[in-house]
DNA sequence: CGCAGATCGAGAAAATCATCTCGATAAAAA
DNA sequence: TTTTTATCGAGATGATTTTCTCGATCTGCG
C-alpha cells in the first residue's frame, strides 16, 4: 500500500495556493471558490478542487471554502505547522541569502546553525545565526536531533558534504548545488534546480525569437 | 503547427545532463552511453535517449555519444551559447546572492545591472555590478535592448515591478517572489518556487515519520 | 569474414496527470 | 415554496509523459 499517493504536481501547487490564500486573508476575505483560485493562479478549477481535496479540506456548494480552513488544511498537510530545525552547510552567497530570510519558518523550517569549511566564515554570525566549523556538524546534528540539511556548497564539494550529513543522521537534504547526489534511497533529496528553470526560460525565449524571425521572413516574401 | 513541442520535463532535465557532462569532460571522458547517464542521474535510459534526441544529438550503437557533442547540442538547444543581458530588480538578500554568482553566464544569462528602490542600496556596486535607482530601469532597458528581467523584490511589490518591466520591453521574467504574476500571455514567466520544493520535502518527511510511527505501533502490538 | 555483445532509436503499451461531464447540494431569488 | 444559480466532488475521458519492446547498427574479437 502506498502511503503517499499524492501527485508531485499537486504538492508543488499547494504552496502557491497557500501564499495566495494568505494574501486573501490579509485583505479580509473569508470565502473563496476553487474557480476563483484557478483564475488567479492559472490552474483549471477542477484541478484546484482535486488538489484541495487531498488536504482533506471541504467546500460548500454555492459558498466555496473558508479561507482560514484552507490555510490550516494546507499547513497541516505539508506539516508546515510543526517547525523543524535545520542545519545549513556552505555560508557563501546563497547560504547567506537563505540565512537572512524569515519566510521559511512559515514553511516549517528554521535554520538554527550554519557551517562552513573556511576559517574566514566560521566564528561569525549571519543574521543572528552562528556559523560554525563544519567539523562540528556531526556531533551537533546528533545531539540536537536535526534531520534537515540545507546544502549550499560548490558542486564539487556537495557529494562529500551530503555523505557527511547522512552519516550524521540527516534524513532530508535541500540541495542547491547543480549535481545529482548519490545517497541511500532512504534519504529524501529535494533539488533546487535553478538551472532547470533558467533552461526553460532560455529555450522559450529562443523559440519565440525563432518563430518571430520566421514570421518576419514570410512577411517579407519568400 | 506547434514550434515548441518539447515536453517541459525534458527541458528541466537537460541542464542536469549538461552539468553531469561537464564533469565527465573535466575528468577526460570522451564517450558516454544513455544508460550510464541514466544510472548516474536516476533517469530511465530510454528517457535519456528521448531527451537527448530533441537536441538533435545522435549516438552510435555500441559506442554511445561523444561528450563534447552532447554538451554542444544541449548548449545550442537551450541557447546557452548566446549570452543575453539581464537586469535584476531587488538587490536584497537573494538579489545579492545571484549577483555574486558566475555560473549563469554558462547558462546564457549575464546580469549587467541591478536596480533597487531603496536609496541605501542604489549607488553601490555589488560584485562589480552597479545598483541603480529603479526609476532608471525603463529607459536603460529600452536603450540596451534588455529583454530578460530577474525579479527579487518582496512579494507585495512583485506585481508592480513586473508590470514596469513589461512596459519597458522585458519579454521574459525569472521570478523569485512567491506570487503568481498576472501579465500578458506573451510574457514568458518562469517561477523559482522555492516553497514548492520545501513543500515536497516537508511532506515527504512527514509521511515518512507517520509511516514509521505506524510501523512502530504495529510492532508494539495493536 | 562472420558472430557476439552493446547500444541506439522508433513505436507500442502503460502510467500518470489534466480536463471534461454531470448529478448533488446549498443559498438566494422569485 | 419553488426555481434558479453557483459551486462542489466523483467518475469518465483525454492528453501527456514514461516505460517497455524490439529490430537495426556498429565495434571488436575469434
Ligand atoms: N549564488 C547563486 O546565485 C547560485 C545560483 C545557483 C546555484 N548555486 C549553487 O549554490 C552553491 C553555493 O553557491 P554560492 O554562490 O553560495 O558559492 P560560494 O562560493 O559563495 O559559497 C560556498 C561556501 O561553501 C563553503 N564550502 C566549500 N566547501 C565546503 C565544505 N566541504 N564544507 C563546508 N563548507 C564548504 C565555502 O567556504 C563557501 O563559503 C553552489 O553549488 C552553486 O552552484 C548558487
Ligand atoms: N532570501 C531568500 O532566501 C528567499 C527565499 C525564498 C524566496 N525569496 C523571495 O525573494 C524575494 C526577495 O527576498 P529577499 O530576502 O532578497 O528580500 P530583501 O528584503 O532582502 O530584498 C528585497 C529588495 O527589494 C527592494 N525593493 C523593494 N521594493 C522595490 C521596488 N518596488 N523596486 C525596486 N526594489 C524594491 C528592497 O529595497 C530590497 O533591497 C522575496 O519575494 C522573497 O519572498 C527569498
Amino acid at each position: 500500500m502506498r502511503v503517499d499517493s499524492v501527485p508531485e504536481a499537486t504538492l508543488r501547487r499547494l504552496p502557491s495556493y497557500y501564499h495566495y490564500l494568505l494574501r486573501l486573508r490579509e485583505k479580509g476575505q473569508e470565502l473563496i471558490s476553487a474557480a476563483q483560485i484557478g483564475v488567479a493562479l492559472g490552474v483549471h478549477h477542477t484541478q484546484v478542487r482535486k488538489d484541495l481535496a487531498v488536504t482533506g479540506s471541504q467546500g460548500r456548494p454555492k459558498v466555496g471554502h473558508r479561507v482560514d480552513d484552507l490555510i490550516a488544511s494546507i499547513e497541516e498537510f505539508l506539516n508546515w505547522n510543526n517547525v523543524s530545525d535545520a542545519f545549513l552547510v556552505g555560508a557563501g552567497h546563497m547560504g547567506t541569502a537563505l540565512l537572512g530570510y524569515e519566510g521559511f519558518e512559515r514553511a516549517g523550517v528554521r535554520i538554527v546553525a550554519a557551517f562552513d569549511a573556511s576559517p574566514r566564515r566560521a566564528g561569525k554570525k549571519i543574521q543572528g545565526v552562528s556559523v560554525l566549523p563544519v567539523e562540528k556538524f556531526p556531533d551537533l546534528a546528533r545531539r540536537m536531533h536535526v534531520v534537515i540539511g540545507i546544502l549550499t556548497v560548490p558542486a564539487e564539494d556537495a557529494q562529500g558534504v551530503a555523505e557527511m550529513m547522512v552519516a550524521s543522521g540527516i534524513q532530508a537534504i535541500w540541495n542547491f548545488a547543480p549535481i545529482v547526489l548519490e545517497l541511500p534511497e532512504t534519504v529524501i533529496v529535494e533539488d533546487v534546480a535553478l538551472y532547470s528553470s533558467l533552461g526553460v526560460l532560455s529555450r522559450r525565449l529562443a523559440v519565440r525569437r525563432k518563430s518571430a524571425a520566421a514570421r518576419d521572413s514570410v512577411r517579407a516574401g519568400p
